[in-house]
DNA sequence: CTGAAAGCGCTTACAG
DNA sequence: CTGAAAGCGCTTACAG
């Protein structure tokens, strides 16, 4: 790239200082210098095409105005839609984002976070893998400004906007129930990601309190490393033997998108004989030939507090804020024909 | 944040010069110092949990070993998909991204490049609206490093890698003429975006070359702020009147979404009374209970060769390259049951 | 060979 | 009030 024009080159052409200069294009200081001069450093600048050197300046000011957003997959469509809030919630501040996929790869989370860090973001939104509660320890005692989204761990004290899960879970299975649903199954990863913990403890609570059976054999795990055989295992299971399951709530996306799919190749009706219930909405089922409900998040509400929240932890340093938001349960019927 | 632990404090604990210290840890001109010195402050570097200061480095060595990527908007899975390629490119080569989402709007666009300048990004990589072509001529004349991706204008010679727009849409017309398909519609966005020129122009040489009717009346444009009313409207006449088409080509992703959504409503079979092609696979179409074909591109390489592009012309400025790879036709037909 | 100094392009506390 | 100087944390050309 060619050499830019500095403030220097402009104090020149004008003839003061570059002190001067910097204060006139910053609206510091006005009565420090004549309307006259001020207005002919401007055009002078304007004139040389003159940008600021954010670098130069962040180095000064300790001050990036750049975030870090870590998030398992920025390829998700979750993810990718939180991203675009979280980005448009800071343009209005002046704030970019760098983005990060950690792959729900705690050793990867870790590295990443370094790398934003050296390149000094002024904060980090996280949506973290498990088993980082180290690595966000250590954001704390460092003083960095951050936030969790979507995840986060129960027992530290950070800032988080996230769902309530047990609570959205919990209404899943009681839909299900509403629905006439007497032996209900769940299919969920077999992850510590708090979150999914959240899921299973609100699906068997909501069985308990209703007195139906929240059995072992009705909860499936599969691995996180998606494998469509797993998966539909553990959907022939429960549907297989004695009592099959006559509703079923899938714990994630992804899951819900290989079961789904599965079962569509089977002699099973929904819902005469199956009703089900997702997390999050995703346009793969748009067309899926039967109906179904999920829980929908407020994904605006969730990016747009999180980005507000970090920017006050940024230029405040506020006490510890503690989000869970509602999911909705929706009721999508197959698209008439 | 605390005060980070800088090359000064190093330097002092050990009892050498800041340069010296920044030899070591950069390993550079290692022979001028001894192993066991330069054991002993890579020892203190670490103890002290030193970490470099990007934003001092960038300064002095104008380098910030960060790229700006600008699509139109991260939430369209595209191009999530695409940024994820791209971030994973950009990562073994120590490179960090900042996106931004320019809406189709070239005075975002514009003023987007500018921010991610200010932030003196080693280069960029732009799929960029229409009618930026003055962007493109400034960015060339200041010799920033970048590469268009996915959109490109014919008239500048710039870098690019984008789909043979053209041929593609002629292999998917050629697809409908020899699955007999007689009268073919296209239904594209009213826009002077090249890829989509070019997708109109190989549906109209296809047509041509095959002596098929290429009329004013089977090419139908919506406004690219999509209204499902219009894109309704559009198809309405396409199939209506006393000689329906038989076979469509959708010229995008949410074209395709939205017509197919309504074509459903209707009673007109597929493939018997029309014949689809989209360009783009899109998961929204997973479950959709007819056949249809697209156009798929090659989303892996567009990234990788994007990404590799722009690092070669950040570090040699070679000459430019411009490339056009092939889509891929692909049969879809809908899921047993 | 090696150390100390200059300088990247800004901002702002401080001396006059 | 205003100008010139110091300094952010690095890298590296250069003097010795």
């Amino acid at each position: 790239m060619e050499r830019k024009v500095s403030l220097k080159d402009i104090a020149q052409k004008v003839g003061v200082s570059t002190a001067l200069v910097s204060y006139v294009l910053n609206n510091k200081r006005e009565n420090r210098v004549s309307k006259e001069l001020a207005q002919r450093i401007r055009e002078v600048a304007a004139g040389m095409n003159y940008r600021i050197n954010q670098v130069a300046r962040s180095l000064k000011t300790n001050k990036t105005f750049t975030i870090g957003l870590i998030v398992s997959d920025i390829a998700n469509p979750f993810f990718s839609a939180l991203a675009r809030i979280i980005e448009d919630e800071a343009e209005q501040h002046q704030y970019t984002v760098i983005f990060s996929s950690s792959d729900e790869n705690a050793a990867k989370n870790g590295k990443l976070i370094d790398t934003l860090l050296d390149r000094q973001v002024d904060g980090l939104i996280l949506s973290p893998p498990a088993f980082c509660e180290d690595q966000v320890i250590r954001l704390q005692q460092q003083q960095v400004p951050f936030v969790l989204v979507d995840r986060y761990f129960p027992d530290l004290k950070t800032n988080y906007v996230a769902l309530d899960n047990y609570g959205a879970a919990f209404k899943a299975v009681e839909h299900l129930i509403e629905s006439g649903c007497k032996r209900i199954g769940m299919l969920t990863y077999d992850t510590e990601l708090f979150h999914l913990q959240e899921r299973k403890r609100g699906y068997v609570a909501a069985l308990k309190q209703h007195k139906l059976p929240a059995t072992k054999s009705l909860l499936k795990e599969v691995n996180i490393r998606v494998e469509q055989p797993a998966i539909e295992k553990a959907i022939h299971q429960l549907l297989s033997g004695p009592e099959p399951v006559d509703g079923l709530l899938f714990a994630a996306n992804n899951l819900a998108l290989a079961g789904l799919r599965y079962i569509r190749t089977l002699p099973v009706h929904i819902p005469r004989d199956l009703r089900i219930v997702n997390f999050d909405e995703t346009e793969a089922l748009d067309f899926y030939p039967a109906p179904f409900a999920y829980i929908q998040q407020p994904l605006g509400e969730l990016g747009r507090l999180a980005t507000r929240l970090l920017l006050e932890s940024i230029n405040q340093r506020p006490a510890t804020t503690q989000i869970n938001l509602d999911g909705q349960l929706v009721l999508k019927s197959p698209m008439p024909f």
